[in-house]
DNA sequence: ATAATAAACTGATCCAGATCAGGTTTTTTG
DNA sequence: CAAAAAACCTGATCTGGATCAGTTTATTAT
Protein backbone atom coordinates (compact mmCIF):
# COMPACT_ATOMS: atom_id res chain seq x y z
CA UNK A 1 0.00 0.00 0.00
CA UNK A 2 1.21 3.18 -0.77
CA UNK A 3 0.45 5.40 2.12
CA UNK A 4 1.91 8.30 0.72
CA UNK A 5 -0.26 11.20 -0.37
CA UNK A 6 -0.27 12.97 -3.80
CA UNK A 7 -0.87 16.38 -3.21
CA UNK A 8 -1.94 17.67 -6.78
CA UNK A 9 -2.54 21.44 -7.61
CA UNK A 10 -5.79 20.77 -9.51
CA UNK A 11 -8.16 23.56 -8.96
CA UNK A 12 -11.18 22.04 -8.81
CA UNK A 13 -13.45 19.65 -6.94
CA UNK A 14 -15.33 16.82 -8.42
CA UNK A 15 -17.91 17.09 -6.00
CA UNK A 16 -21.30 18.18 -7.84
CA UNK A 17 -23.68 19.93 -4.84
CA UNK A 18 -26.39 17.25 -4.06
CA UNK A 19 -27.64 19.50 -0.71
CA UNK A 20 -30.30 20.90 -2.87
CA UNK A 21 -31.73 17.67 -3.33
CA UNK A 22 -32.01 17.27 0.57
CA UNK A 23 -34.66 20.07 1.01
CA UNK A 24 -38.22 19.83 1.78
CA UNK A 25 -40.79 20.83 -1.35
CA UNK A 26 -41.34 23.70 0.92
CA UNK A 27 -37.64 24.89 1.47
CA UNK A 28 -36.86 24.20 -2.33
CA UNK A 29 -39.73 26.65 -3.25
CA UNK A 30 -38.61 29.06 -0.40
CA UNK A 31 -35.16 28.73 -1.95
CA UNK A 32 -36.52 29.23 -5.10
CA UNK A 33 -38.78 32.32 -4.22
CA UNK A 34 -35.67 33.83 -3.33
CA UNK A 35 -33.16 33.11 -5.75
CA UNK A 36 -32.60 34.42 -9.01
CA UNK A 37 -30.28 33.79 -11.84
CA UNK A 38 -27.77 36.10 -13.31
CA UNK A 39 -26.02 35.70 -16.98
CA UNK A 40 -22.24 36.87 -16.93
CA UNK A 41 -20.26 37.32 -19.67
CA UNK A 42 -16.29 35.82 -20.23
CA UNK A 43 -14.39 37.90 -18.18
CA UNK A 44 -16.69 39.61 -16.43
CA UNK A 45 -16.31 40.27 -12.67
CA UNK A 46 -18.81 38.27 -10.49
CA UNK A 47 -17.61 39.32 -6.97
CA UNK A 48 -15.04 41.35 -5.55
CA UNK A 49 -13.05 40.42 -2.21
CA UNK A 50 -13.89 42.90 0.49
CA UNK A 51 -17.43 43.55 -0.82
CA UNK A 52 -20.39 43.00 1.49
CA UNK A 53 -22.47 39.55 0.44
CA UNK A 54 -26.11 40.08 -0.02
CA UNK A 55 -25.83 36.29 -2.11
CA UNK A 56 -24.99 33.12 -1.73
CA UNK A 57 -24.48 32.03 -5.17
CA UNK A 58 -24.14 28.80 -6.98
CA UNK A 59 -22.44 28.30 -10.42
CA UNK A 60 -25.67 26.96 -12.73
CA UNK A 61 -23.25 26.69 -15.95
CA UNK A 62 -19.82 27.83 -16.68
CA UNK A 63 -16.77 28.66 -15.30
CA UNK A 64 -14.88 31.11 -12.94
CA UNK A 65 -11.88 31.85 -11.25
CA UNK A 66 -12.03 31.96 -7.76
CA UNK A 67 -9.29 34.25 -6.62
CA UNK A 68 -7.97 36.54 -3.88
CA UNK A 69 -5.91 39.61 -4.75
CA UNK A 70 -3.55 42.43 -2.38
CA UNK A 71 -3.74 44.74 -5.62
CA UNK A 72 -0.33 44.04 -7.02
CA UNK A 73 -0.39 40.14 -7.04
CA UNK A 74 -3.20 37.74 -6.95
CA UNK A 75 -3.58 34.02 -6.01
CA UNK A 76 -6.25 31.69 -7.92
CA UNK A 77 -7.81 29.26 -5.43
CA UNK A 78 -9.93 27.44 -7.23
CA UNK A 79 -11.86 26.88 -10.51
CA UNK A 80 -15.17 27.02 -10.11
CA UNK A 81 -17.46 24.68 -12.26
CA UNK A 82 -20.83 24.04 -12.31
CA UNK A 83 -22.82 22.76 -9.42
CA UNK A 84 -20.42 24.60 -6.99
CA UNK A 85 -21.04 27.28 -4.96
CA UNK A 86 -19.39 31.06 -4.32
CA UNK A 87 -18.90 32.86 -1.18
CA UNK A 88 -20.12 29.78 0.79
CA UNK A 89 -17.92 30.76 3.95
CA UNK A 90 -21.10 33.25 4.38
CA UNK A 91 -23.32 31.03 5.92
CA UNK A 92 -21.23 32.06 8.95
CA UNK A 93 -22.49 34.90 10.12
CA UNK A 94 -19.08 36.18 10.95
CA UNK A 95 -18.09 36.66 7.10
CA UNK A 96 -20.42 39.20 5.72
CA UNK A 97 -17.94 40.22 3.08
CA UNK A 98 -16.63 38.33 0.04
CA UNK A 99 -13.28 36.66 1.04
CA UNK A 100 -12.29 36.59 -2.44
CA UNK A 101 -13.01 37.88 -5.92
CA UNK A 102 -14.54 35.94 -8.88
CA UNK A 103 -14.33 36.38 -12.79
CA UNK A 104 -16.11 34.41 -15.89
CA UNK A 105 -13.68 32.38 -17.49
CA UNK A 106 -16.32 31.98 -20.28
CA UNK A 107 -20.34 33.02 -19.97
CA UNK A 108 -21.11 31.98 -16.93
CA UNK A 109 -24.69 31.27 -15.12
CA UNK A 110 -25.11 32.42 -11.36
CA UNK A 111 -28.01 31.57 -9.12
CA UNK A 112 -27.82 34.00 -6.39
CA UNK A 113 -29.78 33.12 -3.52
CA UNK A 114 -30.67 35.26 -0.38
CA UNK A 115 -27.80 34.76 1.88
CA UNK A 116 -30.13 35.05 5.14
CA UNK A 117 -32.64 32.55 3.71
CA UNK A 118 -29.88 29.86 3.08
CA UNK A 119 -29.14 30.23 6.51
CA UNK A 120 -32.61 29.93 7.78
CA UNK A 121 -32.92 26.70 5.91
CA UNK A 122 -29.08 25.58 7.89
CA UNK A 123 -31.38 25.95 10.97
CA UNK A 124 -34.12 24.74 10.10
CA UNK A 125 -32.91 21.51 7.85
CA UNK A 126 -29.52 19.50 9.90
CA UNK A 127 -29.18 17.30 7.22
CA UNK A 128 -28.66 20.53 4.86
CA UNK A 129 -26.83 21.82 7.42
CA UNK A 130 -24.43 18.43 7.23
CA UNK A 131 -24.15 19.08 3.41
CA UNK A 132 -22.83 22.29 3.78
CA UNK A 133 -20.37 20.86 6.34
CA UNK A 134 -19.30 18.52 3.87
CA UNK A 135 -18.42 20.98 1.02
CA UNK A 136 -16.76 23.00 3.38
CA UNK A 137 -14.61 20.40 4.47
CA UNK A 138 -14.10 19.03 0.58
CA UNK A 139 -13.02 22.73 0.15
CA UNK A 140 -10.37 22.77 2.42
CA UNK A 141 -8.67 19.41 1.53
CA UNK A 142 -8.22 20.26 -1.89
CA UNK A 143 -7.27 23.71 -1.04
CA UNK A 144 -4.05 22.03 0.97
CA UNK A 145 -3.12 20.18 -1.68
CA UNK A 146 -3.19 23.28 -4.07
CA UNK A 147 -1.32 24.63 -1.33
CA UNK A 148 1.51 21.69 -1.25
CA UNK A 149 1.59 22.15 -4.93
CA UNK A 150 2.39 25.88 -5.46
CA UNK A 151 4.55 25.72 -2.49
CA UNK A 152 6.87 22.41 -2.84
CA UNK A 153 6.72 21.78 -6.65
CA UNK A 154 8.61 22.87 -9.62
CA UNK A 155 7.29 24.81 -12.16
CA UNK A 156 7.27 21.77 -14.93
CA UNK A 157 5.21 19.79 -12.04
CA UNK A 158 2.71 22.67 -11.24
CA UNK A 159 1.79 23.24 -15.26
CA UNK A 160 1.97 19.33 -15.94
CA UNK A 161 -0.93 19.63 -12.84
CA UNK A 162 -2.83 22.08 -14.28
CA UNK A 163 -2.93 20.38 -17.96
CA UNK A 164 -3.74 17.26 -16.42
CA UNK A 165 -6.35 18.86 -13.96
CA UNK A 166 -7.99 20.77 -17.17
CA UNK A 167 -8.23 17.36 -19.09
CA UNK A 168 -9.80 15.10 -16.31
CA UNK A 169 -11.62 17.30 -14.29
CA UNK A 170 -13.04 20.22 -16.08
CA UNK A 171 -13.27 18.90 -19.62
CA UNK A 172 -13.49 15.76 -18.73
CA UNK A 173 -11.67 14.71 -22.19
CA UNK A 174 -7.74 14.24 -23.35
CA UNK A 175 -8.97 16.54 -26.10
CA UNK A 176 -10.21 20.41 -25.87
CA UNK A 177 -10.22 24.42 -27.01
CA UNK A 178 -8.74 26.16 -23.77
CA UNK A 179 -10.27 28.43 -23.01
CA UNK A 180 -7.85 29.75 -20.59
CA UNK A 181 -4.56 31.91 -22.04
CA UNK A 182 -1.45 31.68 -21.06
CA UNK A 183 -1.50 34.24 -18.62
CA UNK A 184 -4.35 32.36 -16.74
CA UNK A 185 -2.39 29.59 -16.79
CA UNK A 186 0.54 30.96 -15.07
CA UNK A 187 -2.00 32.39 -12.77
CA UNK A 188 -2.89 29.27 -11.96
CA UNK A 189 0.29 27.62 -11.77
CA UNK A 190 2.07 30.46 -10.34
CA UNK A 191 4.74 31.07 -12.49
CA UNK A 192 5.18 34.11 -15.06
CA UNK A 193 3.41 34.07 -18.53
CA UNK A 194 6.77 33.46 -20.49
CA UNK A 195 7.75 30.75 -18.11
CA UNK A 196 4.41 28.64 -19.22
CA UNK A 197 5.02 29.66 -22.75
CA UNK A 198 8.56 28.31 -22.76
CA UNK A 199 7.34 25.30 -20.58
CA UNK A 200 4.49 24.40 -23.06
CA UNK A 201 6.31 24.59 -25.87
CA UNK A 202 9.20 22.21 -24.15
CA UNK A 203 6.23 19.66 -23.29
CA UNK A 204 5.10 20.35 -26.77
CA UNK A 205 8.76 18.82 -28.35
CA UNK A 206 8.43 16.43 -26.25
CA UNK A 207 5.52 14.76 -27.34
CA UNK A 208 3.43 15.03 -23.96
CA UNK A 209 0.83 17.17 -25.42
CA UNK A 210 -0.49 19.13 -28.80
CA UNK A 211 -1.15 22.58 -28.61
CA UNK A 212 -1.95 24.52 -31.75
CA UNK A 213 -3.57 28.26 -30.30
CA UNK A 214 -6.41 26.82 -28.47
CA UNK A 215 -6.40 23.39 -29.19
CA UNK A 216 -4.78 21.39 -26.53
CA UNK A 217 -4.53 17.75 -26.77
CA UNK A 218 -2.72 15.16 -24.16
CA UNK A 219 -0.78 12.93 -25.91
CA UNK A 220 1.32 11.29 -23.31
CA UNK A 221 -1.08 11.10 -20.22
CA UNK A 222 1.35 8.88 -17.61
CA UNK A 223 4.75 11.22 -18.80
CA UNK A 224 2.76 13.82 -17.81
CA UNK A 225 1.49 12.70 -14.47
CA UNK A 226 4.66 11.28 -13.67
CA UNK A 227 6.15 14.85 -14.17
CA UNK A 228 3.03 16.31 -12.02
CA UNK A 229 3.95 13.72 -9.50
CA UNK A 230 8.11 14.27 -8.96
CA UNK A 231 7.95 17.96 -9.31
CA UNK B 1 -10.86 53.27 3.10
CA UNK B 2 -8.38 50.82 2.72
CA UNK B 3 -10.01 48.05 0.74
CA UNK B 4 -6.51 46.16 -0.47
CA UNK B 5 -7.13 43.20 2.18
CA UNK B 6 -3.94 42.52 3.98
CA UNK B 7 -2.66 38.66 3.85
CA UNK B 8 -0.70 37.45 6.24
CA UNK B 9 1.08 34.15 6.67
CA UNK B 10 -0.37 33.97 10.04
CA UNK B 11 -0.39 30.44 11.32
CA UNK B 12 -3.20 30.51 14.09
CA UNK B 13 -6.86 31.21 14.22
CA UNK B 14 -7.53 33.80 16.90
CA UNK B 15 -10.91 31.97 17.11
CA UNK B 16 -11.44 30.26 20.35
CA UNK B 17 -14.34 27.79 20.35
CA UNK B 18 -17.16 28.63 22.62
CA UNK B 19 -19.11 25.69 20.93
CA UNK B 20 -19.06 23.39 23.88
CA UNK B 21 -21.29 26.27 25.61
CA UNK B 22 -24.16 26.11 23.00
CA UNK B 23 -24.65 22.26 23.96
CA UNK B 24 -27.23 21.46 26.75
CA UNK B 25 -25.91 19.56 29.68
CA UNK B 26 -27.36 16.42 28.71
CA UNK B 27 -25.27 16.60 25.66
CA UNK B 28 -22.02 17.69 27.73
CA UNK B 29 -22.51 14.83 29.55
CA UNK B 30 -22.91 12.63 26.67
CA UNK B 31 -19.59 14.63 25.33
CA UNK B 32 -17.60 13.77 28.64
CA UNK B 33 -18.82 10.21 28.77
CA UNK B 34 -17.76 9.60 25.41
CA UNK B 35 -13.92 11.48 25.95
CA UNK B 36 -10.39 10.92 27.24
CA UNK B 37 -7.70 13.21 27.64
CA UNK B 38 -4.03 12.54 26.71
CA UNK B 39 -0.82 14.63 27.30
CA UNK B 40 1.48 14.63 24.77
CA UNK B 41 5.20 15.28 24.61
CA UNK B 42 7.18 18.10 23.30
CA UNK B 43 8.08 16.66 19.75
CA UNK B 44 5.67 13.28 19.81
CA UNK B 45 3.16 12.75 17.05
CA UNK B 46 -0.39 13.65 17.74
CA UNK B 47 -2.26 12.02 14.53
CA UNK B 48 -0.80 11.23 10.75
CA UNK B 49 -2.08 12.05 7.34
CA UNK B 50 -3.76 9.22 6.25
CA UNK B 51 -4.12 7.21 9.20
CA UNK B 52 -7.97 6.29 10.56
CA UNK B 53 -9.78 8.88 12.15
CA UNK B 54 -11.33 7.65 15.08
CA UNK B 55 -11.75 10.70 17.53
CA UNK B 56 -11.97 14.84 16.64
CA UNK B 57 -9.53 16.07 18.84
CA UNK B 58 -9.57 19.36 20.89
CA UNK B 59 -6.21 20.86 22.02
CA UNK B 60 -6.99 21.84 25.67
CA UNK B 61 -3.18 22.99 26.53
CA UNK B 62 -0.24 23.43 24.49
CA UNK B 63 1.20 23.95 20.95
CA UNK B 64 1.53 21.83 18.08
CA UNK B 65 1.98 21.78 14.17
CA UNK B 66 -0.83 20.82 11.55
CA UNK B 67 0.99 19.86 8.60
CA UNK B 68 1.16 17.67 5.39
CA UNK B 69 3.95 16.01 3.88
CA UNK B 70 4.53 13.82 0.58
CA UNK B 71 7.69 12.49 1.93
CA UNK B 72 10.35 14.66 1.08
CA UNK B 73 9.18 18.24 1.93
CA UNK B 74 6.58 19.01 4.13
CA UNK B 75 4.27 22.35 4.17
CA UNK B 76 3.07 23.52 7.94
CA UNK B 77 -0.68 24.17 7.04
CA UNK B 78 -1.37 26.22 10.65
CA UNK B 79 -0.64 25.84 14.76
CA UNK B 80 -3.29 24.68 16.99
CA UNK B 81 -3.12 26.34 20.06
CA UNK B 82 -5.37 26.18 23.20
CA UNK B 83 -9.02 25.79 22.22
CA UNK B 84 -8.68 24.71 18.69
CA UNK B 85 -9.92 21.19 17.03
CA UNK B 86 -7.63 18.86 15.04
CA UNK B 87 -9.15 16.53 12.27
CA UNK B 88 -12.86 18.66 12.67
CA UNK B 89 -13.06 17.69 8.92
CA UNK B 90 -14.20 14.19 10.07
CA UNK B 91 -17.42 15.60 11.14
CA UNK B 92 -18.12 15.28 7.29
CA UNK B 93 -18.64 11.31 6.83
CA UNK B 94 -16.84 11.69 3.70
CA UNK B 95 -13.51 12.10 5.20
CA UNK B 96 -12.18 9.17 7.55
CA UNK B 97 -8.59 9.62 7.29
CA UNK B 98 -6.43 12.47 8.49
CA UNK B 99 -5.98 15.26 6.15
CA UNK B 100 -2.70 16.01 7.75
CA UNK B 101 -0.24 15.26 10.63
CA UNK B 102 -0.19 17.27 13.73
CA UNK B 103 2.94 16.93 16.18
CA UNK B 104 3.69 18.89 19.66
CA UNK B 105 5.84 21.50 19.56
CA UNK B 106 5.75 21.73 23.53
CA UNK B 107 4.02 19.41 26.09
CA UNK B 108 0.53 19.13 24.93
CA UNK B 109 -2.66 17.99 26.54
CA UNK B 110 -5.20 16.75 24.04
CA UNK B 111 -9.00 15.54 24.09
CA UNK B 112 -10.17 13.08 22.13
CA UNK B 113 -14.15 12.97 21.42
CA UNK B 114 -15.36 10.27 19.67
CA UNK B 115 -16.32 11.13 16.28
CA UNK B 116 -19.72 9.28 16.09
CA UNK B 117 -20.61 10.68 19.11
CA UNK B 118 -19.51 14.11 17.69
CA UNK B 119 -21.65 14.27 14.58
CA UNK B 120 -24.82 12.92 16.93
CA UNK B 121 -24.43 16.47 18.44
CA UNK B 122 -23.65 18.07 15.15
CA UNK B 123 -27.21 16.37 13.80
CA UNK B 124 -29.02 17.08 17.17
CA UNK B 125 -28.14 20.77 17.93
CA UNK B 126 -28.30 22.86 14.82
CA UNK B 127 -26.37 25.72 16.57
CA UNK B 128 -24.05 23.48 17.14
CA UNK B 129 -23.39 22.66 13.59
CA UNK B 130 -23.79 26.64 13.15
CA UNK B 131 -20.52 26.60 14.99
CA UNK B 132 -18.12 23.43 13.45
CA UNK B 133 -19.79 26.05 9.98
CA UNK B 134 -18.39 28.95 11.68
CA UNK B 135 -14.99 27.30 12.42
CA UNK B 136 -14.18 25.47 9.36
CA UNK B 137 -14.81 29.24 7.38
CA UNK B 138 -12.50 30.67 9.42
CA UNK B 139 -9.99 27.83 8.60
CA UNK B 140 -10.18 28.41 5.38
CA UNK B 141 -10.19 32.00 5.03
CA UNK B 142 -7.30 31.70 7.53
CA UNK B 143 -5.20 29.36 5.21
CA UNK B 144 -6.05 31.49 2.13
CA UNK B 145 -4.16 34.35 3.69
CA UNK B 146 -0.80 31.72 4.77
CA UNK B 147 -1.40 30.56 1.12
CA UNK B 148 -0.98 33.78 -0.54
CA UNK B 149 1.78 34.92 1.74
CA UNK B 150 3.68 31.81 1.28
CA UNK B 151 3.06 32.38 -2.61
CA UNK B 152 3.64 36.20 -3.19
CA UNK B 153 6.00 37.09 -0.17
CA UNK B 154 9.63 37.32 -0.36
CA UNK B 155 11.31 35.64 2.62
CA UNK B 156 11.73 38.52 4.79
CA UNK B 157 8.42 39.41 4.31
CA UNK B 158 7.50 35.73 5.19
CA UNK B 159 9.54 35.42 7.89
CA UNK B 160 8.06 38.63 9.73
CA UNK B 161 5.05 37.53 9.17
CA UNK B 162 5.67 34.31 11.31
CA UNK B 163 7.71 36.19 13.94
CA UNK B 164 4.41 39.22 14.24
CA UNK B 165 2.20 36.13 14.07
CA UNK B 166 3.86 34.14 16.84
CA UNK B 167 4.41 37.40 19.53
CA UNK B 168 0.57 38.79 18.16
CA UNK B 169 -1.32 35.82 18.62
CA UNK B 170 0.77 32.59 20.23
CA UNK B 171 2.30 34.29 22.90
CA UNK B 172 0.39 37.50 23.03
CA UNK B 173 3.51 39.68 24.46
CA UNK B 174 6.63 41.30 22.84
CA UNK B 175 9.18 38.88 24.48
CA UNK B 176 8.33 35.38 24.94
CA UNK B 177 11.02 32.01 24.90
CA UNK B 178 11.16 30.71 21.58
CA UNK B 179 10.00 27.12 21.57
CA UNK B 180 10.86 26.61 18.00
CA UNK B 181 14.30 25.71 16.09
CA UNK B 182 15.60 27.88 13.19
CA UNK B 183 14.40 24.34 11.30
CA UNK B 184 10.90 24.90 12.52
CA UNK B 185 10.34 28.70 11.64
CA UNK B 186 11.84 27.16 8.05
CA UNK B 187 9.02 24.91 7.73
CA UNK B 188 6.77 27.50 8.64
CA UNK B 189 7.86 30.44 6.77
CA UNK B 190 8.51 27.91 3.29
CA UNK B 191 12.26 28.33 3.30
CA UNK B 192 15.56 26.67 4.11
CA UNK B 193 17.05 27.00 8.06
CA UNK B 194 20.29 28.34 6.22
CA UNK B 195 17.93 31.44 5.49
CA UNK B 196 15.84 31.80 8.28
CA UNK B 197 19.33 31.99 10.30
CA UNK B 198 20.39 34.82 8.06
CA UNK B 199 17.65 37.33 7.95
CA UNK B 200 17.38 36.44 11.37
CA UNK B 201 20.96 37.77 11.83
CA UNK B 202 20.40 40.93 9.72
CA UNK B 203 16.74 41.55 11.90
CA UNK B 204 19.27 41.62 14.43
CA UNK B 205 21.36 43.96 13.03
CA UNK B 206 18.78 45.88 12.15
CA UNK B 207 17.27 46.11 15.85
CA UNK B 208 13.98 45.31 14.71
CA UNK B 209 14.71 42.08 17.28
CA UNK B 210 16.63 41.08 19.87
CA UNK B 211 17.31 37.23 19.51
CA UNK B 212 19.65 35.64 21.80
CA UNK B 213 19.38 31.50 22.05
CA UNK B 214 15.78 30.58 22.71
CA UNK B 215 15.09 34.24 24.11
CA UNK B 216 13.15 36.61 21.83
CA UNK B 217 11.92 40.13 21.67
CA UNK B 218 10.36 42.32 18.94
CA UNK B 219 12.63 45.79 19.12
CA UNK B 220 10.80 47.64 16.29
CA UNK B 221 6.86 46.36 15.75
CA UNK B 222 5.96 48.91 13.08
CA UNK B 223 9.29 48.38 11.07
CA UNK B 224 8.48 44.68 11.17
CA UNK B 225 5.04 44.97 10.42
CA UNK B 226 6.38 47.19 7.53
CA UNK B 227 8.72 44.15 6.11
CA UNK B 228 5.40 41.81 6.53
CA UNK B 229 3.10 43.90 4.13
CA UNK B 230 5.60 44.97 1.64
CA UNK B 231 8.39 42.15 1.52
C1' DA C 1 -11.31 46.22 -43.98
C1' DT C 2 -8.13 48.37 -41.16
C1' DA C 3 -6.41 50.32 -37.15
C1' DA C 4 -5.73 49.47 -32.33
C1' DT C 5 -5.03 46.43 -28.73
C1' DA C 6 -4.09 42.36 -26.55
C1' DA C 7 -1.98 37.88 -26.52
C1' DA C 8 1.78 34.93 -27.85
C1' DC C 9 6.37 34.19 -28.34
C1' DT C 10 11.80 34.67 -28.10
C1' DG C 11 16.35 35.65 -26.34
C1' DA C 12 19.34 37.89 -22.90
C1' DT C 13 20.12 38.97 -18.32
C1' DC C 14 19.73 38.75 -13.43
C1' DC C 15 18.91 37.50 -8.64
C1' DA C 16 16.63 35.51 -4.45
C1' DG C 17 17.21 31.91 -2.12
C1' DA C 18 18.55 26.86 -2.31
C1' DT C 19 22.20 23.83 -1.81
C1' DC C 20 26.66 22.31 -0.38
C1' DA C 21 30.37 21.88 2.71
C1' DG C 22 32.16 22.84 6.28
C1' DG C 23 32.80 24.45 11.71
C1' DT C 24 30.83 25.47 16.34
C1' DT C 25 27.76 25.31 20.02
C1' DT C 26 24.04 23.31 22.56
C1' DT C 27 21.27 19.47 23.95
C1' DT C 28 20.46 14.75 24.75
C1' DT C 29 21.68 10.31 26.24
C1' DG C 30 24.09 6.31 28.08
C1' DC D 1 30.16 13.51 32.91
C1' DA D 2 31.68 12.28 28.57
C1' DA D 3 30.27 11.07 24.08
C1' DA D 4 26.97 11.36 20.50
C1' DA D 5 23.65 13.82 18.26
C1' DA D 6 21.16 17.72 17.24
C1' DA D 7 20.89 22.42 16.40
C1' DC D 8 23.15 26.50 15.00
C1' DC D 9 25.92 29.23 12.17
C1' DT D 10 29.01 30.78 8.05
C1' DG D 11 30.85 31.35 3.42
C1' DA D 12 30.93 29.83 -1.43
C1' DT D 13 28.53 28.34 -5.24
C1' DC D 14 24.73 27.40 -8.20
C1' DT D 15 20.21 27.63 -10.49
C1' DG D 16 15.15 27.95 -11.48
C1' DG D 17 12.52 30.98 -12.99
C1' DA D 18 11.57 36.13 -12.95
C1' DT D 19 12.22 40.18 -15.42
C1' DC D 20 13.19 43.00 -19.32
C1' DA D 21 13.01 44.25 -23.99
C1' DG D 22 11.72 43.40 -27.77
C1' DT D 23 8.96 40.99 -32.34
C1' DT D 24 5.11 38.53 -34.22
C1' DT D 25 0.54 36.91 -34.31
C1' DA D 26 -4.25 37.09 -33.00
C1' DT D 27 -8.40 39.61 -31.42
C1' DT D 28 -11.35 43.37 -30.99
C1' DA D 29 -13.19 47.61 -32.20
C1' DT D 30 -14.22 51.26 -35.58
Amino acid sequence: MDNKLKFTGCTISTRSCKCFDILTDAQRKLLDDNSVNIQYKKKEVICKQGGFVSHIMYLEKGLAKVFIDNGENSLVLRISSEGTFLGLATVSEEHNTYQYSAQAYVDTEIRQIDVTVFRQLVNENTEFAKAIIDILSSNSVQIYGRFFCLTHKQAYGRLADILLCLSDRVFKQSEFELPLSRKDLADLSGMSSETVIRMLKKFHEDALIDLDGKNFKVLDYSRLKHISETG
